[in-house]
DNA sequence: AATGAATGAGCTTTCATTCAT
DNA sequence: TATGAATGAAAGCTCATTCAT
């Protein structure tokens, strides 16, 4: 049978990880079968394996590049900047912004750890705990500034990333909350959660003053 | 062959739960297989149909019911309070109690809601929406007596689950961290976060002043 | 649980035959569960032990007492009749007859002889040679008394069977054939088949007479 | 490991077909299982699904192809025929002859329906009354015709299928009866039946005076 | 780089049967 | 005599993976 045309070469990985990411999230890795996954690509099942060399594999490389994109371009959007304060907003954007772009990788980055190997699982884990450690340490140069004001800076990292996390299993692209909405939200509730004095920072303030009283959700 | 004593009946159903619960929440529903799970509770496989109809009905089962027992016990908690601050403190409380003392159960709850079959997966999603509604008519009653500030009360709801559910992946019994620290350091967060005034109860502020140094985690 | 009135002894193994009847012509002897056959009954399956020594031994009793039955009866039809053709004719009246009225009997004594076990099929496939007996050797006699005039009479033997036995899987209580119709058409069909003369019968003359145009057939 | 050289592709499937027939008509479809039939062909039972989409369709194909064969060769057979008599003896020939030689597929065609899913058991009974209706009509048209007598038209077309039918059930190559006397035997007896004169094809009458005493038949 | 056919292990579920109560 | 819980085998089917072509 001759092969649908445009799924040469590394095309053809693309199309993989592409699929793969949409199926491992709407299945879970474990559901989603290999057979489904060559399906939605147009190749048969083997075929897979002149692009990956196992199920597993593909897995880790899909968590593991995300997290890697995640750390570099994190520490690109803080280059330079010394102010808890402003680091602190600054990774709230870029966190929540990030997490509502890519949901998807984000969702499987999370909650698919569990499956993998142990081996790979070290070495996520690690990167993720780079990925947490700045935020650590935007908290404790903060609380060390006197700028903040935690009970646990460690607790307060979990809880922080738990929440900016959130808006990535929830958030629906032309819902009734904009992108900038949750944005600000999510702002405010973090700095005013670690104590940080927003007087200085006009928007959030009046970010607080938009309308905020549907109790209708837009989870499906 | 004589089968083991003491595993009759009613109580041999209560262990395959038990098992059940620790078994999907070390590998997920899809990756445990029944086998597995029978030989945790010591019978055959098949003789797992003594005492449950289907798979999937078993993951049913365990969320509902623990969704309801939730929403049972956090209506007891609530009883008779009216002040939002109160029950917003309770809330928290509650919550993080809860989540903490049943960590497993509370993550199938969250994390397996997609392997369920569309029409469980309704009735699961309506029982965690009258649990979340519980928050969001606290967010919105403190709004409206200026005892809260929030941008989005339906952001903040989501949000403040998320970071209050978040400790049940992390939490360690035994560990640096404990249920009151943590406690302690959410109904702060959350608190300060919706912008109610603490002042009056002591405590929070007082919780503050421990060490917070730690930046390594228990995570596993 | 209290047990259902009115199944206890001989009852219920007489329920248990009846059920087993039913359930067998409808779904086969394989395809049959004891499970299925105990609901019916009202009862759990192990019950089912304290009437039945197993499931084959069930097949094989009900399978037998009908071919017993039969044979007896057919003897007491037959008795004391010497004329071939009278005898024929009683043959056929009776097998038609029995067959129609018990057609579940019947079909399972005919189509599950395959599913019983080497020893009980030898049983079973006595007891019908003694059955068949009867017709060979009445057409025998007719064929050594100049009556009937047929190429072979083993052959005659099973193609009478067969064709007589042919209503018991078609034949609907209540549909446009009565059993005296089928009853007429199959005598015909077999004295004028074996070049009987039947001139001397006049209903079977009168029958034919009967509006016979109706293609649509009564098959389910 | 090497697979077996030779069985690949279509051959493959062939031979799923052949032995599913073979064990089909032994063991019937309920008591036949995909291992055994999987084994009989060399192959894994999980190999099968290569080749078959379910052990339903492999019936359901089996019959329908069986049925669709069945009524294609008679309708060449029965080619610018007029005469119902000469039409009449062609079918008994035809169906005779046709099961005999396939008489595996026949027995299944006719025994086994009751294990297809409603949806394939409509389309085989469609396709099974499309072959009844031949014989009705050329009855049909031969008492138009005066040709035939017959006390039922819808009678006698399941009375001479199930006479014609039967042989596949006890016909043995090599036995005692040839396949050309068991065809004039069965030729004679519907004839006969039916009333239609046979003076014209001397043919029956001389095979009629062939010897036709054995008692002992051939049935396994 | 793709296919189609194979493997062998695994899955959930059903089964006839047993037996202490 | 009935029950409920157990067994151990087997069922149909799916899976990730391999490999000759």
């Amino acid at each position: 049978m001759a092969r649908t045309i445009g799924s040469h070469g590394p095309k053809t990985l693309e199309a993989i990880r592409k699929a793969g990411v949409r199926l491992i999230y709407e299945h879970g890795y474990e559901a989603m079968s290999l057979r489904q996954l060559a399906a939605e690509v147009g190749i048969q099942a083997g075929s897979l394996y002149n692009h990956i060399s196992t199920k597993q594999d593909l897995l880790f490389d899909l968590v593991q590049d995300h997290i890697n994109d995640l750390l570099r371009q994190l520490d690109l959007a803080l280059e330079g900047k010394t102010d808890p304060v402003e680091k602190l907003r600054i990774f709230v954007g870029f966190h929540v912004s990030y997490h509502m772009t890519r949901k998807r990788e984000t969702f499987i980055a999370n909650s698919e750890l569990r499956s993998l190997e142990p081996k790979n699982y070290e070495v996520v884990v690690a990167l993720r705990g780079a990925y947490e450690g700045r935020l650590t340490q935007i908290l404790a140069d903060g609380v060390a500034e006197g700028a903040f004001e935690v009970v646990d800076i460690q607790i307060a990292t979990f809880a922080i990333l738990a929440l900016l996390t959130g808006p990535c299993s929830w958030y629906r692209p032309g819902g009734r909350l904009t992108k900038e909405a949750i944005l600000a939200a999510h702002e405010k509730l973090v700095l005013s959660g670690v104590g940080a004095a927003q007087t200085a920072t006009g928007e959030v303030r009046e970010a607080s003053n938009r309308p905020h009283s549907a109790l209708a959700g837009e989870r499906p």
